[in-house]
DNA sequence: CTGATGACGGTGC
DNA sequence: GGCACCGCCATCA
C-alpha cells in the first residue's frame, strides 16, 4: 500500500460537514509532509472526498489549473460556513476517527488543533 | 536510475 | 494577522 493509498483511506473517513488539514493527515499517516498530501489530492480517485481537505488557514488551496473547482460550494452545501473565503477550523475541524480504527489501520492520532 | 512536478506548514520578523 | 523563507518527499515518465 502506497502512501497515497493511506492518505486516501484516511480522507475517506472524514464525515460530511467536517474537514481536516493537509498537515493533520500527513502526521497521522506518519512522517508525511503536507505537500505530499496535497499532491495526493491532486490525483485523488473517485470516491475520495478531497473537498474536505483544506490548508492550515482554513482556505481552499488553489491548483494551478485554470478552472476553479467547486470545492467551496460543495462544502457550503454540507453546512460549512465560509467568511471571506475562509472557514473556521475551530468549529469544523474533525477530531478524527475512533482510536480503534486508527490503531487497526496503523495511523497516528489526529493532531488536535486549537 | 534521473529528474520534473507539485491542493503545504512552521517559524520569525 | 501578513509575509518571506526554507524544508528535501512520493510519483511518474
Amino acid at each position: 500500500m502506497t502512501v497515497f493509498e493511506r492518505i486516501y483511506l484516511l480522507t475517506k473517513q472524514i464525515p460530511k460537514g467536517k474537514v481536516l488539514t493537509y498537515g493533520q493527515i500527513g502526521k497521522s499517516v506518519g512522517k508525511c509532509p503536507a505537500r505530499i498530501v496535497g499532491y495526493a489530492m491532486s490525483s485523488a480517485p473517485e470516491g475520495v472526498p478531497w473537498q474536505r481537505v483544506v490548508n492550515r488557514k482554513g482556505e481552499i488551496s488553489e491548483r494551478n489549473s485554470i478552472v476553479m473547482s467547486p470545492q467551496q460550494e460543495i462544502l457550503e452545501a454540507e453546512g460549512i460556513i465560509f467568511i471571506n473565503g475562509r472557514l473556521s477550523l475551530k468549529s469544523v475541524c474533525w477530531c478524527g476517527p475512533t482510536e480503534i480504527w486508527l490503531k487497526e489501520n496503523l495511523f497516528n492520532e489526529i493532531e488536535y488543533l486549537f
